[in-house]
DNA sequence: CGACGCGTTGGAATCGATTACACGGACGAT
DNA sequence: ATCGTCCGTGTAATCGATTCCAACGCGTCG
């Protein structure tokens, strides 16, 4: 593979003009760097981003640590970060924690010994003494959707509670009283937070989330299986199931069917997290979406703000109700309709 | 962040000594190596990755260029295959090509920027002219699922022949006689390939694929309607849909949908690539399932075989049919039950 | 007692770029 | 004619590791 000393023979020059012409420096004679041009094309000549990034003490690479790449969530996510870091000059190398928090901290570690410019992390669990580390080494760090409470760290997500206030008065319109949640792990603040919201929603309307009705959840599928079957085993079973993530709705619904039982006929689902798949299933499954790309496009600028030498903002975005045929009635739009 | 020199310093040795050390040389005192990890310990020095590479020229890195990540197939594929690099040793990078031939150049061109091992890739057309000439260039590359005919690299994939065979002897059994398939781009590889099998495993049982029973497709949700609403609209529709794969089975399920169709009563609806997913719509969606971790897992093997100088191998593993509720009668085991 | 060998160690070159600094030449001003 | 400026360019240092080679100390053997 040609090196810079190969252009620079060919043109007839020094390595470091060959370098000046790349990086767009001005005091290049418009001969030499013809030459210099030619010669690269010729040759193919492709600088060794190993070399400049030593050199520069820069990677433009961005790391991306996601808690788990099968969620259509964090894969959605994934993929308009990358989008946004490449319109930014940035590649992204992405780690899957696999909600494991050793993985987490492999990637972590990996990433920071390759020099990552910046680091972007939805936090498998509440946060790792290793992050703590990375977080106040000056690292440059952005939180999106997950953070870690007292880490001074911009964080960038979507604020769910009123989209979860419109899905509760959703369900209340259509005549259900007992509301239940799958709930995530407390570890997260994701977790925390939605079930919170649902608690305030319920209050506002006179409901009660009686500890019965909070199921304990890791936002995978199995352990929302788990969760509905116990709600059904319940005396006096809830009328909806709102699942925290759509993986444990999933299982939600898995296991509503395995009872023989209809949704939203004998029981209503409801999840965070809209998914492509929510509208496949059957019923359509009624969600709370996230701006997805608008987070990813806000934490990548936050992120390369930092780098850069900007102030960073922490960015909350509003989610929003997906009203579907999973909770009963039919259509988004029409409301009471009497 | 602490260098090899302050290690050196710090243990009162040089830095090559700490540096043989923490490569495990051989010939180094049990006293300088206890004082060397002391002081890394203490330090909490981490070798800088760029730093090494340069001079070692290796990065332990792969690469992995897929068609669509949004494609749970791949997304699959993705995990198992950094698990099993993670295993031997290497991190992988992900370039998501989104099936478009300038973003696949882009990742390509970018990772060998980054002087990564190899290259694992999924080709999402025919394959550019940069691709051919990075496996010419002697750049260690492995084909996965998809592959370019005449470019000498070993190819890991699923045959499908076989399932496709059983799948057509399923829906034959079943009583449908008139079979399509929308069919993925012509330029991939497995495209092609799926339209054969199917057409193969006809005439094997004396059917016939008009052309109008092919839709082109090209593995994306919308094209999977626009071909099945064509189906549909035909003078004699098809009785079953066969999609090579899993988006644009989901967009045939739409369009039957859409027209007040149901699976499977009115039309039986099945599909190449198996996921989670598929359990969970109405009703369950009977499917060919790849091996996918194995691929995964053979594809890496191969890879590094490659990279280490041992010879790398070709490797097909045979796909295996999944059948659901979607074809019609019930259960997955029972077969004509007169 | 000297030579040899072996285990340890440090010095210095190297990987492929970037960049501070110096130098030579052209040109304008005085 | 002389000096200073500015432009274009090359030389060499540098980034942080790895690794070849030489040297050194010490024990052993002839």
């Amino acid at each position: 593979m040609a090196g810079i000393k190969d252009v620079a023979a060919r043109a007839g020059v020094s390595a470091a003009t060959v370098s000046r012409v790349l990086n767009s420096h001005p005091s290049v004679s418009a001969e030499a760097r013809t030459r210099v041009l030619a010669a690269v094309e010729t040759l193919g000549y492709r600088p060794n981003a190993v070399a400049r990034s030593l050199r520069t003490a820069q990677t433009r690479t961005l790391g991306l640590v996601i808690s788990d790449v099968l969620n259509p969530y964090f894969t959605e996510l994934a993929r308009f970060v990358e989008e946004e870091a490449r319109a930014l000059g940035y590649s992204v190398i992405i780690g899957n924690a696999d909600e494991r928090p050793e993985l987490q901290d492999h990637h972590i570690r990996t990433l920071i010994d390759r020099r990552i410019d910046g680091l972007l992390v939805s936090p498998a669990d509440g946060g790792s003494p290793l992050m703590r580390d990375v977080a106040l080494s000056g690292t440059p760090m952005v939180f999106v959707d997950r953070w870690i409470p007292g880490v001074d760290v911009p964080v960038v997500r979507a604020d769910g509670t009123g989209a979860v206030r419109d899905l509760v008065a959703h369900l209340h319109g259509l005549g259900h009283r007992r509301l239940a949640i799958i709930a995530g792990p407390a570890a997260t603040t994701t977790g925390n937070e939605r079930v919170e919201a649902f608690r305030d929603a319920l209050r506002k309307l006179g409901l009660a989330l009686p500890d019965t009705y909070i199921g304990q959840g890791d936002f995978q599928a199995a352990s929302g299986r788990r969760a509905t079957e116990r709600f059904l085993a319940l005396a006096e079973p809830p009328e909806v199931v709102f699942a925290a993530d759509n993986l444990m709705a999933l299982g939600a619904l898995d296991a509503i069917r395995a009872r023989g039982l209809r949704v939203p006929d004998d029981i209503a689902l409801a999840a965070f997290d809209d998914i492509p798949w929510f509208v496949h299933t059957d019923p359509p499954i009624t969600a709370i979406a996230q701006p997805t790309a608008d987070l990813a496009r806000a934490a990548v600028r936050a992120l390369a703000d930092r780098i850069e030498g900007r102030t960073p903002q922490s960015v909350t975005l509003p989610a929003r109700l997906v009203a579907r045929r999973s909770c009963g009635e039919a259509a988004p739009n029409q409301r009471s309709d009497r």
